[in-house]
DNA sequence: GCTTAAGTATACCGGTTAGTGAATTTACAT
DNA sequence: ATGTAAATTCACTAACCGGTATACTTAAGC
């Protein structure tokens, strides 16, 4: 082996995520990863045989990493179901305030693609998604919530929704709106 | 004058929100757009000064044709608040049910330029989604609903979810979810 | 100290893109 | 019929992009 091997992989991951997350996916360009990860083209192809199987294999480590990071904080969250979903939504609202946001970068990246059903990032974020949502679900089921993961379902339509519209508005205001009304949908549903 | 005139520029734009709505922004080129127009790129130039304007003045268009289409929707839509709720989600999966459905054009475009915060379409697209806000306050509030447009606000953020996860997901029964958690969002809420 | 995988340097290819220039042609209004 | 606005034709630029080729250098393991 010679220098540093699998790191290099984890670092070129690391550098395009961040910047698909920032800009999308078309207007980021190969030179530009490789620049960032201050390696060669050449070595960025090396790892990976194409743009399109790089952005597969960022998804699914992201897949990973953020699967664990909502774990993590799930196991925080031990109250009441109205302070899981105050938790979830503050963080939403802290998460949505840094200064250059551009919202979930899954959902991001499937609605520049939307028009390619086949591209293998999209099955990717599609499980991603449904694997937060079950989660999300277990944990309200685990505060005693009747219907846990059709109350689930509905909270995180509002959570989607609230990304959508921050996003467009600029208003932050919307992940408390949306607070609201998780914790009306969630009043009677208590076991 | 000369041959069409103005009617040039509506064709312009008419094919170019097809193209933008499907495929997004940087994907669609000025000479498919010309093509599609079946006009000169020279021409297209003639009527918009660059690419950016071109889509700015299409959001522009839409933002008339949409807003105009939605009050007549909402005219039709006399009944209870319940009623109401029905139809909208009714019509969002139909909507999301046509072959190459690619979620809401602004929304669309918007995400995709979320990191140019200077952008002309994003003003247009923010504006747009304030006025069909409000204009479906003003629908519940005619029906009788307490508080409208704060539950206005609410619902407008299940169907932007729903429109988000049934792009992620294919799944158009996230419609069905959205509306139940609307109707239970307006129980207790009738005046 | 040799081997060998990993990375560098750099030039290149074919294709696409937004946007321009300039001369020409079309069609409508008077 | 003639002026003129509108549209065509088509070649062109300058930049960018994904991806490749070749020859060279580095560093770690044995």
């Amino acid at each position: 082996m010679a220098r540093s091997a699998e790191s290099t992989r984890q670092r070129i991951l690391a550098a395009a995520y961040v910047l698909f997350r920032q800009r999308g996916y078309s207007r980021v360009s190969m030179d530009e990863i490789a620049s960032a990860t201050t390696v060669t083209k050449r070595t960025l192809y090396n790892h990976f045989q194409s743009k399109d199987q790089l952005l597969a294999a960022v998804l699914e480590t992201q897949n990973e990493l953020a699967l664990a990071a909502f774990k993590t904080f799930g196991d925080q969250l031990t109250g009441s179901p109205s302070a899981i979903v105050d938790g979830l939504f503050r963080d939403l609202a802290v998460w949505a305030d840094k200064p250059r946001w551009a919202g979930s970068g899954f959902t991001r990246l499937v609605i520049e693609l939307a028009d390619l059903p086949g591209h293998p990032a999209r099955a990717i974020a599609r499980r991603h998604k449904a694997q937060l949502e079950t989660h999300f679900g277990d944990l309200l089921k685990r505060a005693g919530v009747r219907d846990a993961h059709r109350r689930a379902r509905e909270i995180w339509l509002l959570s989607e929704g609230a990304i959508s519209l921050m996003l467009v508005h600029g208003d932050r205001t919307y992940a408390a709106a949306a607070a609201e009304a998780a914790k009306r949908l969630l009043r009677g549903s208590s076991r």
